[in-house]
DNA sequence: CGGGTGACAACGT
DNA sequence: AACGTTGCCACCC
């Protein structure tokens, strides 16, 4: 099931179905989606798809960051206002150049109101 | 084969 | 939190 991934096509190919994979109001960083698409340890790779991926719509490329959520474009360049913008419409917060991770307030007590629906 | 590069990560200061 | 270093790995001369 895992695919072989031994020509740059095969590996890129992994990289963006992994990408396509992130949903709304979530993000996933360089080295999460490395991993995720058996890749561990090639972050650079998938800036480097990315990349070459450009302006495809297919893609959510702005739900792909550094470690941290930090943003890896430069503070101010059109990429980073634009990235933050979209994942801004979906409801992701942010302060400066770093995203925050989705509030969780499911305690132990709500989620247990959620699962036994009381 | 060798050196430079980069939409990175982890760690230290 | 913000940089600087170092380790990495795929690509491209």
């Amino acid at each position: 099931m895992n695919e072989s991934l031994n020509t740059a096509a095969q590996r890129a190919a992994a990289i963006r179905k992994v990408v396509r994979a992130i949903k709304r109001g979530n993000f996933a960083s360089y080295g999460e989606v490395a991993r995720r698409a058996g890749l561990p340890g090639r972050a650079r790779l998938v800036g480097q798809v990315l990349r070459e991926a450009g302006d495809d719509r297919r893609l959510p490329w702005h739900r792909v960051t550094g470690s941290g959520g930090r943003i890896a474009f430069p503070a101010g360049s059109r990429g980073a206002r634009e990235q933050l913008r979209r994942l801004g419409r979906e409801g992701v917060q942010s302060r400066g150049q770093r995203v925050l991770a989705k509030p969780q307030a499911s305690s132990a007590r709500t989620l247990d109101a959620l699962l036994w629906k009381i």
